[in-house]
DNA sequence: TTGAAAGCGCTAACAA
DNA sequence: TTGTTAGCGCTTTCAA
């Protein structure tokens, strides 16, 4: 058998109190007691067990994701990870819950977000456009003892704001180099377009985007990005009065996580399978998209990587642990017709009723 | 407070015995105990504490990673993670080892699984190619009550055993795709190279490659396959005629994890910026391949995927839980210089002396 | 077929 | 600064 806190006790000579004082580096214990508790421990290599560790402090850990409300395929693709995670760390005293914020709105975000109690969470997952209101309110959550984490859209880089999400830079430029490269020495302009440029992901994608295309791809000239407000008629309107304006657009970014506006708009304007289409995030929209050629590829970040990682980082902070921040780094995923996982994105649960225990069958 | 199996006992009428003999599906109760069981559950809205039941059961798991011997760059990565994810896993009562075995001697890999005891593992994770002796072999060690999983390159397809790796065929599919996107129309020949084309992952991944490649693009004609057999000199010669006899080679496709000999090779005889190369794994030759624009992507499975999904499903056998398997695919990512993250690879421990423990600072 | 009771390894309140 | 002790929620004998 393992050794445990007895054995480690009996073999530094001291209480099991002391012992735990030692293991979770609690104050009050003389140096030289450490490290004799430090000694044993090598010597006798005891693992801790965090099960019975878990169960005895029977903490339980309650964390909520504040998502826009706008009915955004992926954001419905992050409420339904939300849900399965919350059924899969239940049994681990986790309670993973969701609200809807303000699509955009900083001073309702705000409110929303000061309104939160610490006795109802011990962490919040936020996905909101930068803005100072938003920002304070949530240091101001922080003081308070709740701990935030930024998802995909941060805020202003506060280096003790935790942020999950792509490096959208990076992303950026991976559109470029596979327009760059898939369009094939073309001569020709390249549309870009997203739902606004008031977010600091959208302006990073497009700063990645622009320092590739122009370094590397002199014959490609990107277009001013059009935004689309998320609404159809003005994506329709927007979308064709450039194509009409620019005959010799070769290429189109779509740069936002909601890809089906613009996706329908240049399907109705162009022939989308001559002009080479790069959009972001697994939808059933990008998805079919990716099938039928309509897109050349996509750039995904997974969805259930950011709830888990979210979930992670709040975890460390509550339990004031470091995490390692390189584990954590969600990857920025190329996905082409061919390497499309069949399961990805099939199995969108459609209603949350059924909360499976693990002993149903 | 969450309700627990006493107040479950209570609502149902039970004793925690009966409670407990439900919730674990044990035989032995009545079916209408059961039922009223059941019918607390929901009543009560109970969820099961997994610390409390992974403690009293102290159960401990001993899994073991069986892999080549050969030090290939991709089986070192895969080492390194087995070494993290025990660390990070003992603390939940896993042990995660590794052991070495015959690079391809089927008759050697068949003893030393034969050699396992039941006693001294709980499960296993092969990476052999594919033979009956080993595959006979694995069926022994199954009937024994040692659960195996066959890690990348599979035995036969036994819908018995379970797999963990990426879909060959469509890892094959998607290197043809890349190289007929990025050789942009242009007429010639492409390169295939593994270290050995008796491994049904490289002749998977070949046959993926072939139909998209002679379906989709008549531009380019596959050479036959070219086997280095890891020797260094032998790589260079097959190359270097290969290079020779055909003056058109416009692509190159590494097949097998192990990219090292051919990248050399192909860097000795041509100058690689101009030839359109794939090659699959990230390690520290393809990463630094990939930066210096020497390959042009790199298909590749993430190793600590890998080695946590093979230990998921080898707890779940032993568990006798069914899995997701659509969770456990593993993912064929597609790198290029844009989408490498920083960390990525960087941080292979050298030297695997240190076990930390959570508590260590 | 069911129940009572003794832990699993750790934490935390209290005592010294 | 250190030790004693009563649980945390579940599993597992053993007995009924």
């Amino acid at each position: 058998m393992r050794p445990t806190t007895k054995d480690l006790a009996k073999a530094a000579g001291v209480s099991l109190a002391t012992v735990d004082r030692v293991l979770n580096k609690r104050p009050g214990v003389r140096k030289k007691t450490v490290e004799a508790v430090k000694k044993a421990i090598e010597e006798i290599g005891f693992v801790r067990n965090l099960s019975a560790a878990n169960l005895a402090k029977s903490r339980q850990y309650r964390f909520r994701f504040l998502l826009p409300r706008r009915g955004d395929l992926f954001i419905a693709e992050l409420r339904d990870r939300i849900f399965e995670t919350n059924i899969g760390l239940a049994a681990e005293g986790m309670e993973i819950t969701h609200q809807e914020i303000s699509q955009v709105d900083p001073h309702l975000i705000a409110q929303t977000l000061l309104k939160i109690r610490r006795d109802e969470v011990d962490g919040i997952a936020l996905m909101a456009p930068e803005s100072p209101q938003v920002r304070d309110a949530a240091i101001r959550l922080q003081e308070k003892g709740v701990h935030v984490v930024h998802l995909i859209s941060g805020q202003q880089k506060l280096s003790d704001m935790d942020f999950v999400g792509i490096d959208n830079h990076a992303a950026g430029a991976t559109a470029a180099r596979l327009i760059g490269r898939f369009v094939c020495g073309l001569q020709g302009k390249v549309m870009v377009v997203s739902e606004t440029m008031n977010a600091r992901d959208s302006l990073e994608r497009r700063r990645g985007f622009d320092q590739v295309l122009t370094r590397d791809y002199p014959n490609l000239t990107a277009l001013p990005s059009l935004e689309t407000h998320g609404d159809e008629a003005r994506a329709y309107e927007i979308i064709s009065n450039m194509i009409n304006n620019s005959p010799d657009i070769v290429a189109a970014y779509v740069m936002s996580s909601e890809a089906r506006l613009p996706l329908n708009a240049v399907a109705r304007q162009t022939d989308p399978q001559t002009l080479t289409v790069i959009a972001h995030e697994l939808t059933d929209r990008t998805r079919k998209a990716l099938v039928s050629g309509e897109v050349d590829a996509v750039i995904a970040q997974d969805s259930g990587h950011l709830v888990r990682s979210s979930v992670r980082l709040l975890r460390a902070r509550c339990d004031k642990r470091e995490i390692m921040r390189s584990q954590e780094q969600i990857r920025i995923e190329i996905l082409i017709q061919e390497n499309l996982l069949p399961a990805q994105c099939a199995l969108r649960s459609n209603d949350h009723g059924s909360v499976a225990n693990s002993f149903d069958d």
